[in-house]
RNA sequence: GACCAGUUAGCUCAGUUGGUAGAGCAUCUCCCUUUUAAGGAGAGGGUCCUGGGUUCGAGCCCCAGACUGGUCACCA
């Protein structure tokens, strides 16, 4: 391992303090009682405190120092006496440890008095402290000063996202966002607690991979020697146990999709999906619009948000539209009543790109999701879906075309999604039936699985129920003014780092001499690497195993060459 | 998958027709008892993403690749 200057001396450092006696990561408890935060809100003069935390700068003037410490509430000014520290003849406390042995990094606990410098800074006067864990890589530590403007602000997104650690300790703005996103599901759990409904938690391993068309991760489990599937929903589980006879369940699922990340798509997200039986859509929107109002005050103390450059306020209640009313709005074109034939035209006309697999639902949702969703800005309810999109939800009370189906949207995409939900086993497996051909004829959005013992769930009854998702890592996204999803996910998921190829001192002979004649005979390269027959089989394979060299046979003997 | 941009010290970034690799902060040494992005002075620190090519000579030009970001495509 290549360690830079910084990391050597700072190791340097360590091996010295135990060299004193002093164990650099030491078992004990230390008995902290303030933080950061509390020193402030409750300062009395000459108060007695004991702090812990990160030393994140220091200002150095001979026997006098001030410095700061970061903990999890924020950060204090203490200020470092060698007198006050070292009472005694003896100084080194303070000229050696302090001063030379510590670094910006280092975890530290303090015992101090707490008093006000003369520029009116609130501080602890440290009387003792005690090193608690040495850090021995330094923090890419950005400086802000008074304005707030910051130097060397630490904002590579790649070496943000890989080392989150030190993202967070280094800029508090993403930590914050990570506070609001915990603040929204206490606030949503908070809110569905009252309402007498009840957290479950269902399984993540599938068989069958259903209530959503997605591609799954497959895995497998070798006890019963079957395919398994990462679940891409949640929602065929929770109406079980809406047929087990719960009236309200909700579950913050977390949901794997093998398929493309960019922006607004991570392999692995998470959506809340909560029933509630003798409810139908329309309930499910007052309860969508109460639910959103009450998590945005909870987590931003206003129902208004800022996104971009738009201002977005989640106030109930919520316009909403017919999906063939802002068809009509947005392209003049009334959809209700036409044929599939006169939809695939109008679309075509709006210059809407259609295939011929789509079917009628799949070209209404193009045009839809072409001319009209990204209109939408304020909370939008759209609601009465065609009903080939829509496998899982009840037929429209007044319309056999539509089904009871809303979409919440904001700033031009969706956040939740909600049916009164189909309870008919026999119209479900129906359903179920035409989505395997529409798979068949080559609409890769249809649903490959039936889930019979789903469809048995439902022959035992559901009751009338209605049914949300909402999409967390979205709803986080406007709730904190982030564009990226890698923004509000502690550990986005990214390609894996290039692992550095180590090599030993024989590897790298042989490579050298394998790399200016590749391909080159195994017995002419093993004759001039001048090894041992030992050392030479261990080298040519540690070199094959680092995928760096291949070994092929052919008709005239043993090559190797480079890869 | 396509296109555009980026990759230089621990961090943030400069780098002139192609001619000895730079700054600020951080680090190290010395001085300094109330400072506040940065106290003063000095010093050290580099696989210029990787691999080829052109050239007397490449951080810079050309080709290939890696990774990242953005836009688009894909994605209930």
């Amino acid at each position: 391992m290549q360690l830079s200057e910084q990391e050597l001396v700072r190791r340097d450092k360590l091996a010295k303090l135990r060299a004193l006696g002093i164990n650099p990561y030491p078992a004990d408890l230390y008995p902290v009682n303030h933080t950061s935060k509390q020193v402030k809100d409750m300062y009395e003069d000459g108060k007695k405190v004991i702090i812990a935390g990160r030393l994140m700068s220091r200002r150095i003037q001979g026997s006098a120092s001030f410095a700061e410490l970061q903990d999890s509430a924020g950060r204090i000014q203490v200020y470092f006496n060698r007198d006050e520290i070292c009472t005694g003849e003896d100084k080194s406390k303070y000229n050696d440890i302090y001063k030379k042995l510590l670094d910006i990094g280092d975890f530290i606990g303090i015992e101090g008095e707490l008093f006000t410098t003369k520029v009116g800074e609130k501080t602890v006067m440290v009387k003792d402290f005690t090193l608690l864990s040495k850090s021995l890589k330094p923090l890419p530590l950005p400086k802000t000063d008074s304005e707030g403007n910051t130097f060397d602000e630490f904002n590579d997104p790649e070496l943000r996202y890989r080392q989150r650690y030190a993202d967070l300790v280094v800029n508090p703005n993403v930590k914050q966002v990570f506070v609001k996103r915990t603040k929204l599901f206490n606030a949503m759990r908070e809110f569905f607690n009252n309402s007498g409904y009840f957290e479950v938690e269902t399984p993540i391993l599938q068989p069958i991979p259903g209530g959503a068309a997605a591609r799954p991760f497959v895995t497998h489990h070798n006890s019963l020697d079957i395919p398994l599937y990462m679940r891409i929903a949640n929602e065929l589980y929770l109406k079980r146990l809406i047929v087990g006879g719960f009236d309200g369940v909700y579950e913050f699922s977390k949901n794997f999709r093998n398929e493309g990340m960019d922006r607004t798509h991570n392999p692995e997200f998470t959506a809340m999906e909560i029933y509630v039986s003798y409810k139908d859509y329309n309930w499910m929107m007052d309860f969508c619009e109460r639910l959103l109002e009450h998590c945005a005050m909870a987590v931003n103390g206003t129902t208004e948000a800022t996104f971009g450059t738009h201002k977005i306020d989640f106030k109930a209640p919520y316009a909403r539209v017919t999906m063939a009313d802002s068809i009509k709005h947005f392209t003049g074109f009334d959809i209700t009543g036409k044929s599939e034939a006169e939809i695939r035209q109008a679309a075509k006309d709006l210059g809407v790109e259609v295939d011929e697999t789509m079917g009628k639902g799949k070209l209404i949702d193009e045009i839809f999701g072409e001319k009209c969703e990204g209109n939408y800005i304020q909370p939008t309810f759209i609601t009465d879906y065609p009903k080939e999109m829509s496998p899982l939800c009840k037929e429209h009370r007044d319309n056999p075309e539509l089904t009871e189906r809303f979409e919440l949207m904001v700033c031009g995409k969706e956040i939740a999604n909600a049916y009164s939900e189909l309870n008919d086993p026999i119209d479900q497996r129906e359903r179920f039936e035409h989505q395997l051909k529409l798979a068949a004829k080559g609409d890769d959005e249809a649903t490959e699985f039936i889930d019979h013992d789903f469809l048995r769930a439902l022959e035992y009854g559901m009751p009338p129920t209605s049914g949300m998702g909402i999409g967390m890592d979205r709803l986080i996204m406007f709730l904190t003014n982030n564009q990226s999803i890698q923004e509000v996910l502690f550990f986005p998921q990214m390609r894996p780092e290039r692992k550095q190829v180590e090599m030993s001192e024989e590897e790298k002979a042989v490579f050298a001499i394998l790399k200016s004649n590749s391909p080159i005979d195994l017995n002419d390269l093993k004759a001039q690497s001048g090894l041992s027959n030992k050392k030479w089989d261990k080298t040519i394979k540690g070199l094959t195993g680092k995928k760096v060299a291949k070994v092929s046979k052919t008709d005239d003997g043993l090559h190797v060459e480079v890869l």
